[in-house]
DNA sequence: ATTTCATTGTGTTGAAAATACACACTATGT
DNA sequence: ACATAGTGTGTATTTTCAACACAATGAAAT
């Protein structure tokens, strides 16, 4: 058969040019029409879903492997990418057993075996603009695409704790850190980067007293051009103060809780 | 030569029952007399110091690699132990290039090109007893002892910055989280507790101030009791709560920041 | 026995920050 | 021209945080 071929060589070249018992996992959020998602793979030939995951090549430095498999998996680069936990459990099958996920995977038993054997899985959480993203299967995988963060099904293994962990990090990162550069447009207006605070905290903000800390921050320069083509008032547009904003990324000011 | 020998079998068994490509590193902080120190180990016939380390074995959870690892270097157990990063740079060697590195090791060079492999490494940073702890070096270190937190010489690797990182998130993670439990006696005084946090922080704090935090936070029970045998007036002896204590940390209230 | 002294227990006060809320302005559709 | 829905800006209120004052206590000194 074509494709077991391929999938042993495959899992030769994994075996080559990889680091054994080391892989990551990425939970990939994406932000979009007041909503937050999260992108998730289907298996050939099942209904399992997972997240993204990679590995990491001899010599190639962790976070860089996890920039290439984000890439590979939404062709995106330079975006928001954040190590937030490493999982080491043995047994890391919270939905379904090692046998159940095993046969769910649809694969011969020892390539399974080899496939599901135990890693210590680096998670990596990511921040995309959804509409700038082409969602990609992999190999082992034939469907790729969002899912609302309140609507994901049982995952394979313990995705679905990593996705309820990488969320809480990701929440309580913004309580000490701006987010927005890479998620807005270059020129964004005040509304705009509200909605983005609101989606990923999930509760409505106070339109006054979110820009007043918003400005305080001082991380953003407002512009003399204001939106148009809203059906009403032109709201100002704004731009991150880049060398501001990477000043206020390193000494970690207390930000919106 | 009988050391070589006892060297070559000890990474065979490495090799054998412990994952390939993952290790672990341990920030140690001891608290003691109103001093913060850390636990350093010297390689054998150098002058080279770094972080205790460890293994994992194939079928052990990574927390308990990381549990079991401490109490080997300490004999301390069901202590405060923390993940806090997990380094995967290639060249990890800051203070040395891996040239150097290697050759202070005062190792068999093929011997030492096993050992500076490249690993993934997951942090962990420990809080444990100073009084308590029974330092003890491992096969390839001589010396085991406490260094004050700001006379930390240039260590090997990248462990400099692991230090950092290690205290920054500890002293972050005391903003959301008690700490304490396993690091004073049952019973305690409001000074006392003081003394640990100004301690970690490295810096004073309103007797007054942070006692009316500590107690707002509802996880402390005021004994009748009072500590006697002190020159002054006899301060209340207090108590974690458990229950509470437990509560406050599933559920990351803020706190002292 | 009385005094001294360092330390503890329990406030109050004022500043700063977070929150709630009010009103005027403007581009569009009717 | 007017209504509408979203925007810009301001003020009052509440809550939190930080600084500070003073009486109480128990061992040691006199």
């Amino acid at each position: 058969m074509e494709y077991q071929k391929a999938l042993r060589q495959l899992i030769e070249e994994f075996k080559t040019n990889f680091m054994p018992s080391v892989s990551l996992d990425l939970a990939i959020f994406g932000f979009h029409d007041g909503q937050l998602k999260v992108l998730l793979l289907r298996w050939k030939g099942t209904d399992d879903w997972c997240l993204p995951g990679g590995r990491i090549r001899h010599e190639e430095n962790l976070e860089v492997a996890a920039y290439r498999s984000l890439q590979q998996r939404t062709g995106l680069r330079e975006i928001f990418l954040q190590q937030f936990h490493t999982f080491g459990d043995v047994m890391r099958y919270t939905n379904f057993s090692k046998q159940e996920t095993m046969a769910k995977l649809g694969l011969p038993e020892d390539i399974t075996e080899e496939l599901v054997s135990r890693d210590v899985s680096v998670g990596y959480y990511a921040l995309v603009e959804f509409a700038n993203a082409v969602p990609t299967p992999d190999f082992f995988t034939e469907e790729c695409r969002w899912w609302d963060i309140d609507q994901i099904p049982p995952l394979l293994f313990d995705h679905n704790d990593m996705i309820k962990l990488a969320l809480k990090t990701l929440r309580r990162q913004l309580s000490y850190q701006p987010i927005g550069y890479n998620l807005l447009p270059d020129k964004f207006t005040m509304p705009d980067i509200q909605q983005l605070y609101e989606t990923i905290l999930g509760q409505t903000l106070d339109r006054r007293n979110f820009q007043k800390r918003m400005l305080g921050y001082n991380i953003l320069e407002r512009l003399e051009e204001r939106k148009t083509g809203g059906a009403h008032k032109a709201p100002y547009l704004y731009r991150f103060d880049k060398e501001k904003y990477e000043k206020a990324l390193a000494e970690e000011i207390l930000f919106v809780g």
